[in-house]
DNA sequence: TAGCCACCTTCAGACTTCGTTAAGAAAGGG
DNA sequence: CCCTTTCTTAACGAAGTCTGAAGGTGGCTA
């Protein structure tokens, strides 16, 4: 679960990553707010937690600016406890949640659980594809009628390559869905984890573009 | 058994939080009417008591708006002794029962209880999965015939997991369930529950989905 | 055809997560 | 207030997962 943090403090943007790290969470995290929509819009978050607050380009303006994109991506905005216009604002802007600053960790984490079950309740059928099939929602794969056991990291990959098929992912990008920035993986992890998941369904499923990527066919 | 309290006087939302945990409920407790409106449609309570005079939003739009989502959730409304149309717009706007401040918290928690014996009687057969009958109304389980005591965290989990069966419930979920926000549970209870659970049904009821949650199978 | 490079395959050790147990703490009932 | 039931904590072992490295394979280019 790949999570984008953007927080200009750094003691408060310390104890969060430390936090949400521990939780399970691949989080990095930017400081300033046109970095940070940067990010959002060229890389794949499945969350956002966004400081108000932030120098050279505001959260607010942060937020619509992903909102104008098209992205409906669960965002939870920080505001500081006087600024109630902030918030109100905020909402308006599109977040999906809010939490007024100084807030326990706690109840961060948990209100990032219920935003996270949110946004998987509410989109996301089934996804089909040469006889595999996916739920988003209870992460239970089959193939040819059959459950097969994947594990987070398979899964993740798995579900990145058929949304949608037939597309390239490049090494790059998977790289970055399983691990994020911080915590390089130096060895050939993704070739493994690749390996592991033709062996589970089919040596023909996942196609090697060399020098670029993996590409599930879209129609077979 | 969740409940969601929502009221802004933090003295007396320490009381009524304190005495109803000690109750045997999981409280959750918010002091503002639009997170509490947000609590209520995305996460799932057994009852909600709700103060009518909020901040941000006030409650009597709160419960409009929860009604007009189409959830007949309890809501016990409190209102101000002079109130009567607060009180009379209440229960025309859908709650089920009120409370005029000042009360007594004996009167609170058998106005709840009585509540919750109504909603109770309202829905909800007998669950029956795998040689369990589990009746929600009397809390009373059996396995192959026999009567099975249970704890009532056991209880939870295992109604939790049954309705409806084949759904992988997630660790997070579960966990929320058992202590909402408030409380973090430190370490494995969760995994002692389940324990205890199958050593009282079978070893196979429940299955693991490792890194992610549990699940009971839907046929057996 | 030789050589390089990207990728594949395999595997062992490190690391995580989960199960099991037992003991002590907390809560509930008489 | 004591006794019983229930819940939590903690330690340890088992099982599953991930990583890093080594050696192998095959395509591409000169």
């Amino acid at each position: 679960m790949r999570l984008l943090l953007i927080e200009d403090d750094v003691a408060l943007g310390e104890g969060i990553h430390q936090a949400l790290s521990r939780e399970g969470y691949t989080v990095d995290w930017l400081k300033d707010g046109s970095s940070a929509l940067h990010a959002l819009l060229s890389e794949t978050f499945d969350l956002a937690v966004l400081d108000l607050g932030l120098p050279r380009m505001d959260g607010l303006q942060v937020l619509r600016r992903l909102r104008d994109s098209g992205s409906n991506l669960p965002v939870l905005i920080l505001t500081a406890r006087d600024a109630t216009e902030d918030r109100i604002a905020g909402l308006d802007a599109g977040a999906d949640d809010y939490l007024i600053k100084p807030f326990d960790l706690a109840e961060l984490k948990a209100r990032l659980r219920a935003l996270l079950r949110r946004s998987a309740g509410r989109a996301q059928a089934l996804i089909e594809h040469a006889g595999i099939s996916l739920n988003p929602g209870t992460q239970q794969v089959s193939y040819q009628g059959n459950p097969v056991a994947l594990t987070p990291k398979e899964y993740q990959l798995l579900h990145e390559l058929l949304s949608p098929p037939g597309r390239v992912m490049t090494r790059d990008h998977l790289m970055q869905l399983l691990y994020g920035w911080n915590e390089e993986a130096e060895s050939n992890t993704l070739e493994v984890h690749i390996h592991h998941l033709r062996k589970k369904f089919s040596t023909d499923l996942i196609r090697t573009i060399r020098g670029v990527g993996y590409l599930v066919e879209e129609r077979r």
